[in-house]
DNA sequence: ACTCTGTTGAACTCATGGGTTCAATTTAGC
DNA sequence: GCTAAATTGAACCCATGAGTTCAACAGAGT
């Protein structure tokens, strides 16, 4: 062994399985041997890596979060090159971000988020500055733009895009009991499309908002 | 001792002092001596009034929820019987319902809540179902009685209740970082004039929804 | 073949903390 | 004052789990 990619390989190992462990049991139940096993891989070696239980956790919870992060960031694509159907568009962003927060490592890695955040105060710097701070910054971007292009209306990007999020995600979480129900497609879509309905009518462009669509 | 009025002061004393230990510091790593010394009790007459760590934890987390389901209902009373100005009303409420979700023990309940809901499934019917349901719903009820009256356009309640909620507490939560940092008076109040000017845009009658307010 | 580095499993140390026991003490009600 | 129930503090038992040690082992480069 003992060659540099047979290192990173373990220790990708080792971060993962301490994050499926941790999400399972928690920080304080997580025993590092279960972490070692799921990691497949023996107790001394995760020592060898990681020289604590605390920065292997905060080291699970970074690389976590950079990955749920890359993955909602790409859920934006259909704003960069918003087809003649703006409401189309937004229900489409709209649905892939729901799944997204839906997703089982995501709704891990908030619980364990809130649960340590007394314990790891510095784990939110790494989490949510890269988390909702970054995806609401660039959805603020796109909103913008469509803005200038009079396909919207918000005057106020910033707001108009926290409020976005806030009727996608906040319908989701009281529905989902905090993650714990599982939401059919359906139910998510029409959560999604609730939102985009809401929005419109608050940021849309005049043509656009519809003050009595479809339903 | 031993009159009925000293048992249920020590036991409220008890579940006062888990509370406040568990909110310092989780489940796992609150100890039970701890628990006993902050309701100023002995260890064995915590296990005397309640049998396990986990039975405490849960009627600890019962009578919170209580408490702070409470005070939200109330929020809601300028609703019962608005005044001329609805958007004031909406406002006054907002504002109102988000300084109890920034309150400290309602942070540490969710908090709880999130963190241990792996540990405890059987919680969340305690506590949600008493919480942001209820809540929810009778914040659907005043709504759906403005629509009647004709001073909103609700057609369903229930979501514009989700909606409002939504729009108060998503922003609340982002800005707040979780609940770590603390904001002022004038941010609070801010976030909830946005999040009724959006509500009103949405659901507001004809004449009160007016498209370009202010801002 | 030799070596150096990383891995392994098992055993070990040690601190923490849940839960119990018990004798001494308090207190309420009579 | 007497009794019975509750409280108290201290000591105790025992399981769990973090982190370490060590001897044996595997593989890559020379």
């Amino acid at each position: 062994m003992a060659t540099a990619r047979g290192r990173i390989d373990k220790r990708q190992a080792i971060l993962d399985g301490a994050f499926t462990v941790f999400a399972r049991q928690g920080y304080a139940q997580a025993c590092v041997q279960e972490i070692a096993n799921e990691a497949g891989v023996a107790k001394p070696t995760v020592y060898n890596h990681l020289t604590d239980k605390a920065t292997l956790f905060r080291h699970a919870m970074q690389a976590a979060a950079r990955s749920v992060l890359e993955q909602r960031l790409a859920a934006l694509q259909p704003l960069t090159e918003p087809g003649p159907d703006l409401r189309a568009g937004l229900e489409e962003v709209g649905a892939r971000l729901i799944r997204l927060h839906a997703d089982d490592r995501s709704c891990a890695l908030r619980r364990l988020l809130y649960a340590e955040i007394t314990h790891f105060p510095d784990i939110l710097g790494l989490v949510v500055e890269s988390g909702p701070q970054r995806l609401s910054q660039a959805l603020a971007d796109r909103l913008a733009r469509l803005t200038l292009a009079g396909r919207l209306n918000a005057t106020d990007p910033d707001q108009a895009a926290e409020h976005f999020l806030a009727l996608l995600i906040g319908p989701l979480e009281t529905r989902s009991q905090m993650g714990t129900r599982q939401i059919g497609d359906a139910e998510l879509d029409e959560i999604a499309r609730a939102a985009v309905r809401t929005f419109l009518h608050a940021f849309g462009a005049e043509g656009v908002s519809g003050r009595h669509p479809a339903g």
